[in-house]
DNA sequence: CACTTAATACTTTTT
DNA sequence: GTATTAAGTG
């Protein structure tokens, strides 16, 4: 198969090393290790004079299993680059002999940075040096007959995933409303993390998806298989059955990739673990980095399990632990550190740094949300002209991280109205975006017209006039001819099976496919401009001009930019085989500002300045954590809290709410548990502004003090009011009032017969009750299902 | 078939 | 409070 040549690198991978190894010398290049060795051995290894003496250890000790147990902030990249410096320039490896994943294709990106500027040359011929998935794709391709692949096979995103099942779903007749599709997804999500294919899913897991699940797994695999298509959990999985299957294939690449280096260790699931453990079966040599503190993936497979059983799996592993912190300023760490250790089961490790004490934690207590957004604004002004002693901080320099993505809407509302620059980092990813994801299924369709996921996506987009009766009847065309879609669709036009207006509109576009397809062989036509004719030509651009809400702009404007980005790549083709695994969002626009994030997002990054909000129960920790996964939850979210804390250089702001509104809804909040855990000789509380603050802020500076102040203030006559007023209106109740419990009290409060109102339909009778539902007669608006607690007694309405 | 409205659900996120 | 999705209407 022909690939662009940022993909080919396995028959590329000769020259490169030639081209690589030259750079330290013309002669030796493939005269074997021995002599590579002595060669080598007389080159100046000035990198190691940069090293503290872990860090030393972790990349000297070259043979067998090394964990490395890097904290946050220890220097840990620095060791994993160095490491692999060294094993190439002591000549006990080829660059394509070593084995480096990562999670992100930041890291790896990053990784290969470094390991170039520390060569002095860039690292191009480091071939596996790349993502768990970039390295399964490419093993994949080299070997997909063998999970009943072919080599060109395509990688579905969670779109098209989902929208398989859900026809999967539909199809064995499932009501989509008890069992939605999702649901699967993510059940099926988690098999694959474990490596449980449909043949050795273990008998605990029938149950799963009203019992349906295992029979449906099954079916979806074999789906993906008809389409030449794997989704990403599949690449590792496909991956780790051929090593299992085919012992020839495994030996042959135990033998090929000499040392193994893993980042982000704590983050691997078993899917993962088993392919590090297969590969690193022979020989030993494999390095891991983790930490397990920071592990806060466990909610999509991750196993803190793997590092923490590291030793058992490789008996005889040199345990190296990096604990001098070169980040933080030490009250920063103490808070942490107090936190942290509130884990059980750890492996432990202490920070310790030669930076002198700088400022204390700061802790500030807030009357609601909109008044911590508030003060954070205010405070990060002042920070930036210096302020309570501290330097002056660019704006670059400060990060506010939340927990979850929905509480930066108050910063962003906040920073707006003053008009305080800031990015938010995360959010819908560029390729994830509706219109990229049609144009990408537009030019997927013409590289590959039976890509039948593809053509559903667009066939009505923009409108064509092709509902479900006519994409249905595609289908079935399709399936009665054992052909794809398009081509079925094809089939039904020339049988005059369809008509009216949208039968015109599937002509055109059938024709147009055709016709791309073929100007995609021609060489007279760039690729570039044949992706801006498929989107002009098929409507997809006018339609967006067309659309008249405000965010059409920018939706054409993404699409300029994708056609920019087809200029790296030599065709559509090669174009598609990688958008689905890099081209991550990185708009780093000029201009000074402040990173708004999630905690999530901000692992393995630091800022001189942090703010950490919302530290509330129920918001951090999670509720939703406790309850699913109790005291692991629990654990998970404090390593968060650990993550947080350890991002900041400088300066480390927690703080609180008492009130926040959730869902629209008002709520009263505690504290979160994990301030009680911080040290308080390495916290200075602040003192809020504003009516609520005088007193309680500074009173805070113990845990029974601080509940005991909050007290106070739920007792305050305006957190009354709130109350009060929450509880006048039935239609504003707070999150528990859909709790069953109360809905059944609800309804109970109905009898038939009775007047009642409703905010859309107005007044009306009840004239049944069936579960929550009541059927009212309305006077106006004729007789309606409506849910109780949409009900209000007839007397009750004001006015 | 497309548009409007009512009901419902809602962490964290990479590949 | 919002985004999505199902049902109902033109």
């Amino acid at each position: 198969m022909e690939q662009s040549p940022n993909i080919n690198f396995i028959s590329g991978e000769p020259r490169a090393i030639v081209r690589f190894m030259s750079s330290f010398d013309d002669s030796d290049a493939f005269d074997g290790a021995s002599l590579a060795a002595r060669a080598m051995a007389a080159r100046p290894m000035p990198y190691l004079g940069d090293l503290n003496p872990e860090q030393r250890r972790a990349v000297e000790t070259l043979d067998g299993p090394v964990l490395m147990l890097a904290g946050a902030g220890t220097g840990k990249t620095k060791a994993l680059t160095t490491r692999i410096v060294h094993l190439l320039n002591t000549g006990r490896a080829r660059p394509n002999e070593v084995l480096a994943v990562t999670f992100t294709n930041k890291a790896a990106r990053e990784m290969k940075e470094r390991v170039a500027r520390l060569l002095g040359q860039p690292a191009e011929g480091m071939p596996w040096l790349g993502t768990f998935h970039a390295i399964c794709v490419k093993l994949l391709r080299r070997h997909a007959e063998l999970a009943g692949l072919k080599s060109n096979f395509t990688i579905l995103d969670t779109d098209d995933q989902l929208r398989l099942l859900k026809q999967l779903v539909q199809a064995a007749n499932i009501d989509d409303k008890r069992w939605p599709a999702r649901l699967l997804a993510g059940i099926i999500d988690q098999w694959k993390n474990r490596a449980w294919t449909p043949d050795n899913l273990p008998a605990s897991e029938g149950s799963a998806y009203d019992g349906k699940g295992p029979a449906l797994y099954r079916l979806y695999q074999t789906r993906l298989r008809e389409l030449n298509a794997v989704d990403f959990g599949d690449l590792l999985l496909h991956v780790v059955t051929i090593f299992q299957r085919h012992d020839d294939v495994l030996a042959q690449y135990q033998r090929w990739f000499r040392y193994i280096l893993v980042d982000e260790y704590q983050d691997t699931n078993v899917a993962q673990y088993l392919w590090l453990r297969l590969l690193a079966g022979g020989h030993r040599n494999i390095c891991c980095v983790g930490d397990d503190d920071q592990s806060i993936y466990g909610w999509r497979g991750a196993e803190v399990g793997n590092i923490l059983r590291f030793e058992k799996d490789f008996p005889g592993a040199a345990v190296i632990r990096l604990e001098q912190n070169y980040r933080s300023t030490p009250h920063i760490l103490a808070a942490a550190s107090g936190v942290i250790s509130a884990n059980q089961g750890r492996l432990g490790k202490e920070l310790w740094t030669e930076a002198e004490s700088g400022e204390k934690v700061r802790l500030i207590g807030h009357w609601d949300g909109e008044e911590e957004a508030r003060w954070i604004g205010e405070e990060i002004e002042s920070m930036q002209r210096g302020t309570r002693g501290m330097r002056p901080f660019s704006l670059d320099d400060m990060a506010i991280l939340v927990r979850a993505s929905h509480q930066m809407r108050a910063f962003e509302d906040r920073f707006l109205t003053i008009g305080l620059p800031y990015r938010v980092i995360g959010g819908p990813r560029f390729y994830e975006r509706m219109e990229i994801r049609d144009a990408m299924a537009y030019f997927r369709l013409v590289v590959s017209p039976a890509d039948d996921l593809a053509f559903e996506r667009i066939v009505n987009t923009p409108k064509r006039g092709l509902g479900d009766k006519a994409q249905q009847k595609i289908q079935i065309t399709a399936r009665q001819n054992g052909v794809s879609l398009v081509e079925g669709a094809r089939i039904l036009l020339d049988d005059k099976g369809t008509a009216g207006k949208g039968a015109g509109e599937l002509r055109r576009l059938i024709d147009g496919l055709a016709r791309w397809g073929r100007m995609a062989g021609d060489a007279a036509i760039s690729h570039i401009e044949l992706a801006e004719m498929i989107l002009d030509e098929s409507g997809y651009t006018a339609m967006w001009q067309n659309d008249k809400t405000p965010e059409a702009p920018g939706r054409l404007e993404n699409l300029k930019e994708l056609l920019k980005a087809l200029e790296q790549f030599e065709n559509l083709q090669g174009f598609l085989e990688h958008v689905s695994l890099i081209m991550d969002n990185e708009s780093d626009e000029a201009g000074e500002k402040v990173t708004l994030m999630t905690l999530h997002a901000a692992k393995g990054l630091e800022f001189p300045a942090i703010f950490l909000p919302g530290w509330e129960d129920g918001l951090f920790p999670s509720q939703r954590s406790m309850d699913e996964i109790g005291v692991r939850g629990l654990e998970e979210e404090r390593r968060l809290a650990y993550v947080g804390i350890t991002r900041a250089e400088e300066v480390c702001t927690i703080s609180f709410a008492g009130n926040r509104r959730v869902y629209g809804q008002w709520q009263s909040q505690m504290p979160s548990r994990f301030i009680d855990e911080l040290p308080p000789d390495h916290v200075e509380v602040l003192t809020p502004p504003g009516l609520y603050g005088g007193g309680y802020g500074a009173a805070a500076t113990t845990s029974i003090e601080t509940r005991a102040a909050e007290a106070n203030v739920y007792n305050s006559p305006g957190w009354r009011r709130l109350q009060a007023r929450s509880a006048e209106r039935p239609l504003s109740q707070p999150h528990a009032a859909r709790s069953p419990v109360i809905d059944a009290q609800a309804v109970s409060a109905h009898v038939m017969g009775e007047r009642v109102f409703h905010q859309k339909f107005g007044y009306g009778a009840i004239i049944g009750i069936e579960g929550d539902k009541l059927e009212i007669e309305f006077d106006k608006a004729g007789t309606k299902k409506v849910v109780a607690r949409f009900i209000t007694g007839a007397d009750d309405v004001p006015f």
